[in-house]
DNA sequence: TTGAAAGCGCTAACAC
DNA sequence: GTGTTAGCGCTTTCAA
C-alpha cells in the first residue's frame, strides 16, 4: 500500500509493520516513472553544459551534483559541444513534458528566442556564469576580481602593469579588462597602451595556455622595455606567458610579478597568486536558487554576483 | 492519436495529416514519463563517474554525451566525490526500478558486492576504465602503451633510461610500469634502480603534478649522474617533472628526453611527446557496447582494450 | 483506518 | 484504417 511508503500518518501500527515487512521481502521498489507520472513531479533537473570549459565545469558540477543528490533528485545532463549550433535543441530535448522540474544553463549565451518559451511554460531555470535579465542567475564579479588582482598589485607597489587578455568580444574577457583599467584609474596609475596585449587565438575565446604564450611573445618582441608586473586573463594563459618569460630567461617573480583568475587546479601547482571563483559554491547555490524558484515562480528574477578573492602564491611578493 | 505520432504504417494519409496538424496547433508533446512507463522502457542510461579524474572524464564523457543524444537517449549523471564511501548509494540510486536501461561505470573499482545485483536484476552494465570479469568493459592497454613509449625511448637510442611511477598500488600505473620493464627486457636494456622513483604522493595515486615534480627532486638528489631519457606514468607528472629539471638548469629534451603518457590538452601546449588514450572513443564506444549489451542480455562479457598511440613532439628528440 | 477506484498520459491490443 | 479499451505502476480521493 503506498500509504505507508509514503509515510502517511494514518495507517495503524501493524498495518505499518506488515507492509514493511512485506515490501522488504519482496525487496520491493516503487517504479520511479510511474511514480513520477502520478505525482506530476519529474524528482529531476537538468543541466545545459558547454563541454570546453574544463576546469571551471567540473567543480561548478561537483557543487550541482552534491547539492542535487542531497535532495533526492537527478541530474540530467546535456553537454553542449558546439554551443553556437546547437544549444536550442538541447534546450528543446531538456524541457521536454514533463521530464525536468527545472533547468541550470551553464556559461553560453541564452538565445533571445527562448526566452518566452521559458517565461510561458513556466519552466524554472536558473543561468550559471551567464546572465540574462528575464531570468536569475548566478554569475563572478569579473570586474571586481580584476579590480582585486589590480590593486593587489598597486599595492605591492609596481607602476608599470601590463594586461595580456583574452579576446575582449568574451564577455567575461571584457568585464576583467574593464576591471584592471578602473583599477588604474583609481589609483592614479597609467595604462600603458605598449603593456597590453589581446591574445589573437579565438580558440575558447583565448582563454588557452597557448594564448598566453603567444601574446607574451608578442610583448617580449615590441622592445627592450618590460612592465614590472603583469595581470593576466586567467590562470592557464598566465601559464602560458610564464612559459613565454622562462624561455626568454625571464624570472617569474624575481624580474617580473604576474597575476592570473580562475585558480584552476594547476595555478596551485604553479604557485600562482590568481584570483579564485567559488565554484564549487556556485554550483551548490545554484540548485538552492533553483529549488526556490520552482516553489515560487513568482518572484521576480533575482542576479547573484560572487565576490571572487584574491589568493596570494608565489608569482607577486 | 498514438498511432500516427509513433510513425505506425496503418493510417491513411489524410488523418495523419489532419493529426500532424492539430498536434502542431496544440504545442502538443507527449509526456516524458508516460511514455517511458507504457513503454516500459526508461530511454535513458546513467553513468556513475568519479570526479577527480578530470581531464580524462571530461573527454570520455563527450564521447558518451555526443553517442547517446545521437539515440535520443538521455544521460543521467552521478558524480562521485568519495568513492570509497559512496559508490554503492549510487549504484542503488542509479538502478532504482525503471530509472535507466543500462548503466555505464567509470574508473572505480566494481564493489564485489554488487555483481549479484546486476545479474540477477539483468541490468546492462559497462565497465570503463576499470574492469570486472563478469561485466563487458572497456579499458587502455596500459602495459603497451608503456611499452610503446618506452620501445621508442630505446629506438632512439637511449641506454640509461629511467621511470618516474605513480603509485603503484594503482592498477593503471603497475600496468604502465610492467610494460616499461618488459620493453626494457625485450630490448637488451638494464633495469637501473637508482633511476626509478615510485612517488609519495597519494592524492589521485600520484597521479598530480606535485607528485612528479618531487619525485624528479628527489632523482636529483640521489647523486650527479642522471638517465638520458625519462618515462613518467603520466602527463600531468610530466610537466611537474620538466619544472623541476627546468629548475635545475637541466634542458628538455637537450640533456634529457621526457616522455609521457594520456596525451591531455597540456600536453599538446608543452610539446610533450606522449602516449595517447583515445578518450572521446572510448567514451562512444562504451555506449554501443551498452546497446549491444542492452539488445542482447546472454553474450558473455566482453573486454575491449584500446591500444594507445604513440604522439610524438618535441620532448624526445 | 482501510479498501476500492479514479486518475496521471500514454501505448498496444482488440474489435469494428 | 480507425475507435475503443485495457493496461503500465503509482498516488490520491472517496466511501465505507
Amino acid at each position: 500500500m503506498s500509504r505507508v511508503l509514503n509515510g502517511n500518518p494514518h495507517v495503524s501500527e501493524e498495518t505499518r509493520r506488515k507492509v514493511l515487512e512485506v515490501a522488504r521481502r519482496l525487496n520491493y521498489q516503487p517504479h520511479t516513472y510511474a511514480q513520477r507520472l502520478a505525482k506530476q513531479k519529474a524528482y529531476a533537473i537538468s543541466a545545459l553544459i558547454p563541454f570546453f570549459i574544463n576546469y571551471f565545469f567540473i567543480e561548478v558540477l561537483r557543487g550541482v551534483q552534491s547539492k542535487i543528490s542531497e535532495l533526492g533528485f537527478d541530474l540530467v545532463l546535456y553537454g553542449v559541444n558546439d554551443p553556437s549550433t546547437q544549444v536550442e535543441h538541447y534546450i528543446q530535448k531538456s524541457t521536454h513534458r514533463g521530464k525536468v522540474d527545472g533547468v541550470l544553463f551553464f556559461s553560453m549565451k541564452f538565445p533571445e528566442s527562448y526566452v518566452r518559451y521559458f517565461i510561458q511554460r513556466g519552466i524554472p531555470i536558473v543561468l550559471v556564469d551567464t546572465y540574462h535579465p528575464k531570468f536569475d542567475s548566478i554569475t563572478v564579479d569579473n570586474f571586481r576580481g580584476a579590480y582585486l588582482a589590480t590593486k593587489h598589485l598597486i599595492e605591492l607597489g609596481h607602476e608599470k602593469i601590463g594586461i595580456i587578455t583574452a579576446r575582449l568580444e568574451s564577455v567575461p574577457a571584457k568585464q576583467r579588462f574593464d576591471g584592471f583599467k578602473q583599477a588604474l584609474l583609481d589609483h592614479g596609475r597609467k595604462f600603458y597602451d605598449e603593456f597590453f596585449v589581446e591574445t589573437k587565438d579565438t580558440r575558447h575565446d583565448g582563454f588557452n595556455r597557448e594564448a598566453g604564450y603567444h601574446a607574451c611573445k608578442e610583448l617580449l618582441n615590441r622592445g627592450a622595455k618590460l612592465p614590472s608586473a603583469i595581470f593576466v586573463s586567467s590562470d592557464i594563459q598566465a601559464i602560458g606567458v610564464i612559459e613565454a618569460l622562462s624561455e626568454k630567461g625571464i624570472k617569474v617573480p624575481d624580474d617580473i610579478s604576474v597575476i592570473g583568475f580562475d585558480d584552476i587546479e594547476l595555478a596551485k601547482d604553479f604557485g600562482l597568486t590568481t584570483v579564485r571563483q567559488p565554484m564549487y559554491e556556485m554550483g551548490v547555490v545554484a540548485v538552492e536558487k533553483l529549488f526556490e524558484r520552482m516553489n515560487d515562480k513568482k518572484i521576480s528574477p533575482r542576479h547573484i554576483k560572487f565576490i571572487p578573492e584574491l589568493v596570494i602564491r608565489k608569482t607577486c611578493p
